[in-house]
DNA sequence: CGACTTTGACCCGCGC
DNA sequence: GCGCGGGTCAAAGTCG
């Protein structure tokens, strides 16, 4: 790790755009320039660009102002022992850089479907290690296509360590199954209030210890935050006197759009 | 043999 | 203008 191993930072969105395209990312990621190019479509030619928020912290949620149009994405923190957690599609490891926020790396996975764009971030909370974020961008084009080699996809997520996969699951599915009175464009991020009953009972106890920051990875305009903020994530903080179970979604901010892709048609029922 | 992971280097945007 | 830091690519290595 040459430069990204030394420090790390916080502020800057930087690197190159991964898939700057909004939604037109129909090209079929050129070799190199692919992700760089696309960048500079929203570096230079798109002047609604958003603010970072790739932050765990709220903080840099209004830097600037803006900085380039991505695609919506979409975090959620899992208490997880693994970090990559199984959602019925099949991921390709591209990148790990140390971040300066937490001891731990933060992992970047792509759709292993070359015509999904979609990318993944994964990395552990500083604050809680159990913690893991997740954070989604882009929309699948395409159905869990995990099962090409069949390793196991939607079927995995279904019991695998599974109790993050079915809850996220669960959440993504209560969240399409109530859906918000928000502008399409507009991400925004909610709390959630009940998980899967067979993975961890919707206890409030529960619920309130896993009541974490939800981190808006969009611009804040017109975007409407959560009642709890990541003050009280922090309060949440504190573990339950009980062993936790092995893995739990603690909170969600997902694209309508997305969760439709995201979530296995086997996993999101309900 | 193919797919995936790991690791180093490079590029780009932002802040100072 | 420089430096920092994040994000991505590509080559090599490992595993199934």
């Amino acid at each position: 790790m040459g430069r990204g191993d030394g420090g790390a930072g916080a502020g800057s969105d930087g690197g190159r755009g991964g898939d700057g395209g909004g939604e037109e990312e129909e090209e079929e990621a050129p070799a190199r320039s692919g992700d760089g190019a696309a960048a500079s479509s929203s570096s230079s030619g798109e002047p609604g660009k958003q603010p970072p928020a790739a932050e765990p912290a709220p903080v840099a949620t209004v830097k600037k102002g803006q900085k380039r149009a991505r695609q919506p994405r979409f975090a959620f923190m899992t208490k997880s022992e693994i970090d990559h957690l199984e959602d019925g599609y099949r991921w390709r490891k591209y990148g790990q850089k140390a971040v300066k926020n937490s001891p731990f790396p933060r992992s970047y996975y792509r759709c292993t479907n070359s015509k999904c764009t979609v990318k993944k971030r994964v990395e552990r909370s500083s604050d809680d290690p159990s913690v893991v974020i997740t954070t989604y961008e882009g929309q699948h084009c395409h159905h869990t296509a995990s099962f090409q080699r069949g390793t196991g996809g939607a079927a995995v997520a279904a019991h695998i360590h599974g109790a993050a996969a079915v809850a996220l699951a669960e959440q993504m599915s209560a969240f399409v199954s109530a859906p918000p009175q928000l502008p399409q464009p507009q991400r925004l991020l909610y709390s959630l209030p009940r998980l899967h009953p067979q993975v961890n009972p919707p206890s409030s106890e529960t619920v309130n210890s896993m009541s974490t920051s939800l981190q808006e990875l969009n611009n804040g305009e017109g975007l409407q935050r959560p009642s709890y903020s990541p003050q009280a994530a922090e309060a949440g903080h504190r573990r339950p006197p009980r062993p936790p179970p092995p893995s739990v979604a603690t909170a969600v901010s997902f694209d309508k759009g997305l969760l439709d892709d995201i979530v296995p048609p086997g996993v999101r029922l309900g």
